[in-house]
DNA sequence: TTGTATGCGTTATCAT
DNA sequence: ATGATAACGCATACAA
């Protein structure tokens, strides 16, 4: 490993000038300092990140949680889109990605820890369950941190515009004549009760009275559970014209279950979904559905906890809401 | 932050006793090292990853390289599938997990140097350009590496069953019946060559002759190159009975093409796909498919590195093929 | 403009 | 069984 002890003695100027040469201080001659750069180019130099984190108390490493409390967080595509953003856009900013997690090896720590031990200058935190006690841990220190899909009191979060995406959604299918609209929801969290919560606001300011037995619990990305929940809605002496679904692949469950029954997708039911993941425009027909700007998520907050790293005592605590965009498709019919 | 030196203070020992008992040396009394432990806990201790590293020379971290040559390399099911048990498996084993790419910032690094700069112990290498110059100079390095669905000389790899996948969805369409079998494949990888060959070799021992229009290239998790494809194998004279698709997603280009022209799956066309994403099995007619061991690569993966970085001399380079299985589905019909 | 000295937190060597 | 000391690679305050 060649490091600015080699380059020294090459240039024959003493460590202290190769570090500021290396790092662009103004106090040193352009001649040496091109003379040290291209040794150092010539030699293969690298600097050393342990070193400098160790020395700076700042490893240019951000931490990301993705917990898996909701089962394979990143394998699910809202997700994996937010991690692929936030990994691009850390990058560009000049940091590194490294995974927090419970329980490295046989030692038993909590996400704070790890953080800790790793010397994150901030972690993003996404799809995890916010009650958990080593979250709110997390969240409450003096470690930066920006939240998706969740806020805490006075952090950084960016939030999915859920309330909106489903106003959107069940407007655009009120448009369309539906009056009895049934909604499969996923697990009660957060970000289930914010879409629960606009959907029945959204019903009431449009005259609509949904029986309780229209809004059905089940699973996200879980297409059994949503089957399930599809075929108890299709028992109902009143069925209704139209289901919304926890999201777009759970559609596939219910999809499955119409058919079952002999019902064809938008003819005999109309169906929402929810995501916009790519798949759900391959389909035909056409999902009809909102897609969350996952991208745009995922680089606000990168782009956002490093504004919060660098700038930490004139930072002030913002909540990014990123609105998504309704994907029309064809899932949904006109009707009476 | 809570050091050694804060720990032996309050114990009234010294750093180098500390740091014994913290590691568990044989040199020191059961006492102190209770002792020890218990302040460590007690003021909170956290050790310093930095710090051991630059000491050690070991960084217990480990660089992933999800290159995105083919596009958005983590949000394909496949490798998020691998991603997630490399992580996993990784963790276990008490190694953290950090990203290595191109251009950190506005320092432009290639892989290698990326790796060298976070002091990785070793990389997993995939969804890699295996004809990149910088994946090629990691792969030539000094840093322990293991390969994903490629293999360097005298480097260890873990490989799918290419071979195998392509010859077992042939022979299952054989006895179905089919001999007219048209292959659409993704972009000229290695992977794609060994699936291709295979198709070829295994047609061949069947004595089928595949007409070199039923040969057809298109790009992977593409619907819509599929999709042209199958136009132009429906515009043949002589139809094929089956079409292999490059992966399950791409099916779905396929799907939309043959309905356009009234056919229906599996009644008046046969497919299949592969990967077996789990999306594949919730569709109706669940797809026919040859699910790859994602799971097991990652996990083989993760252990096969970490077993080279701990025995470094002793480390005999290996290739590792793990096996899918077919997912039979009901999109092949009997036929004649 | 350049160099000297020091310390970041840890582990390893060698005395005691 | 314990401790003093050095060293890992780097950046910085300060002296020259």
């Amino acid at each position: 490993m060649v490091t600015i002890t080699d380059i020294s003695k090459a240039c024959g100027v003493s460590r202290a000038t190769v570090s500021k040469a290396l790092n662009g201080a103004s106090d040193v001659s352009p001649e040496t300092a091109k003379r040290v750069r291209d040794t150092a180019a010539s030699l293969g130099y690298l600097p050393n990140a342990a070193a400098r984190a160790l020395k700076m108390g700042r490893s240019y490493n951000i931490g990301v949680l993705f917990s898996d409390a909701t089962g394979g967080g990143i394998s699910h595509e809202y997700f994996s889109r937010i991690l692929e953003s936030v990994k691009a856009e850390s990058e560009r900013l000049g940091y590194d990605i490294t995974f927090i997690s419970k329980d490295l090896g046989r030692q038993s720590m909590d996400y704070y820890e790890h953080a800790k031990y790793r010397s994150c200058d901030g972690v993003v935190i996404a799809s995890a369950d916010f009650q958990d006690p080593a979250i709110i841990r997390l969240a409450a220190s003096e470690i930066p941190t920006v939240t998706l899909d969740y806020s805490f009191d006075s952090r950084t979060s960016i939030l999915s515009d859920n309330v909106r995406g489903v106003e959107t959604l069940v407007r655009f299918v009120y448009e369309k004549g539906h009056r009895k609209i049934a909604f499969i929801h996923g697990e009660m969290t957060a970000v289930t009760q914010k879409r629960l919560a606009s959907f029945r606001k959204t019903c009431a300011e449009l005259g609509l009275s949904i029986p309780p037995e229209y809004i059905r619990p089940a699973i996200y990305h879980d297409p059994r559970s949503s089957g399930l929940e599809t075929r108890a809605l299709l028992a109902l002496s009143e069925r209704p014209t139209c289901i919304f679904y926890p999201d777009d692949l759970s559609f596939l469950g219910g999809l499955s279950e119409l058919e079952k029954h002999g019902l064809s997708v938008p003819k005999d039911m109309s169906v929402v979904g929810y995501d916009g993941i790519p798949l759900s425009q391959v389909l035909r027909p056409r999902l009809s559905t909102y897609r969350q700007g996952g991208e745009r998520m995922g680089k606000e907050a990168a782009r956002l906890l490093v504004e919060q790293i660098e700038n930490p005592d004139t930072w002030i605590p913002q909540q990014i809401t990123v609105e998504g965009e309704l994907l029309p498709g064809s899932t949904v019919s006109e009707i009476g």
